[in-house]
DNA sequence: TTCTGTGAAACGTTTCACAGCT
DNA sequence: AGCTGTGAAACGTTTCACAGAA
């Protein structure tokens, strides 16, 4: 949902105060149709439920994993297995983007790829900023699956003077009031928060004076942002809460003697 | 949502191979009712929607902020900007929890943060294995928030012998060979896996028949996990990649010039 | 009057079941 | 015969709108 998206993930708009919402996942207006033949690289903006948007990522990890173990065609069974979802449902999902199928044998797994890469907006490499090295933050701009997922870490930001400077992965540590100019210099649109809570709205704000139109949010708060801006929250302790009341409704189960 | 949702998000489950399940959000089945009065800390399970359950962290979490900045009664319009979702929403979500509230006034905070950490499950701090301390494993072994909101780092493992006996917040890492001894003499029943998706599964069976019933997968991989298992998943580059296809949804919208 | 609690309507998502293409 | 693509039904969630308690 969300969720946040957890899913999430993923999640509905709630209205903020004077024109600002908390947003995590935003619903989809256009309609242009899908005209899509493998192999193209342009096509109009298919409408896809925001439900199937967050499968998307899962079924493309997938198919690379089904291509790099020498697949090129994959039934809507075995895909939905790899990714962990129901075949209808997959079915349904890959209905939206076209037809990359073919009755009585599968999908083609390259130009699936392709087009779910298209869908994605990872035709090229996007430049991800993230602001805090902190703990987490630290962790995060040493993270491999960035690189090899679609993203490029562009610029790292701190507020602490004892931060800045330090060299992480090849890149310099920046201080936070030179966000305004990295970001548009190097035209990202995309962040990552790994500040505080207590400065992560202050950070959010900079971030999308400077251009920002996407923020993922690891700070444990909600952020005001304009309708424009799409927000994600990532919140361990929250996620560790959910399995925490499963752990808790189990045990009921099983010491009220109720309902298996 | 739920993973997984999202998880994410929250989410259902699609049925593995053999009996076996990728679960992210599992349905609720139980059906007691809600007789708690405020300050009894004893009831039946309420039957949640999946959804509520996944945004009650989240109130909790703006409870303890606004117990902790002095008020002692919130509205629900007060409730829900502070969580980050509309009024009725939330109005929705507590009247699940019984009657906190009081029309003309608002919800009392205090009484109504002993009920949600109640049905969390967050009466006593939960022990939590950790198992990877590597990048992004060693971060989260440190993070704060694991302590301050519920959860006591019990155990950290790895399967490299050169990190086996590191010892992180005062806790040594042990080899995830101890894991079946470790986890049952703790009771352990929630673990936060961070290895690399090559060793996840197999950790994860370890871990489950040495009887952990929740997993916290920041693995990018599907786990199969039997159906009494819960499992959300949080996956770095998944978010990123929603946000990117936001992002050239957006501008496909300026280029395409359609619909605003 | 104010603000909660809640039926009912609206909406989105998932699942079913099968038509139809290969 | 096999498997995709898809209407239609089922289900879950959100929003509306207001009854009714304080």
């Amino acid at each position: 949902m969300s969720q946040q998206r957890n899913g999430s993930t993923s999640g509905s708009n709630g209205s903020g105060p004077n024109g600002r919402a908390a947003v995590v996942g935003v619903s989809l207006n256009g309609d242009a149709g899908v005209e899509l033949k493998a192999g193209v690289s342009e096509s109009f903006f298919p409408d896809l439920p925001e439900a199937t948007v967050a499968r998307l990522p899962e079924y493309l990890r997938a198919l690379h994993h089904l291509a790099d173990t020498g697949h090129d065609t994959v039934s809507s069974e075995g895909l939905a297995n790899a990714a962990g979802v129901n075949s209808a449902k997959l079915r349904k999902d890959l209905s939206h983007l076209g037809s990359y199928g073919t009755r009585g044998v599968g999908y083609d797994i390259s130009p699936l790829i392709g087009q779910i890469e298209y869908i994605l907006g990872l035709t090229s490499r996007r430049a991800v900023a993230l602001v805090g090295v902190g703990n987490l933050g630290h962790a995060l701009a040493g993270y491999a699956g960035f690189t090899s997922r679609g993203f490029r870490i562009a610029a790292l930001f701190d507020a602490d003077p004892s931060r800045v400077g330090e060299r992480i992965n090849g890149l310099v540590v920046k201080h936070i009031n030179e966000i305004a100019v990295i970001v548009k210099a190097e035209s990202i649109s995309i962040a990552v928060l790994a500040t505080p809570a207590s400065a992560a709205q202050s950070v959010a704000d900079q971030l999308i004076n400077a251009g920002v139109t996407s923020i993922l949010n690891f700070a444990p708060c909600v952020l005001s942002v304009p309708d424009r801006v799409d927000v994600r929250k990532v919140d361990l302790a929250i996620e560790l809460q959910i399995l925490s009341f499963h752990e808790h409704r189990k045990s009921a189960r099983i010491n009220g003697g109720l309902r298996g």
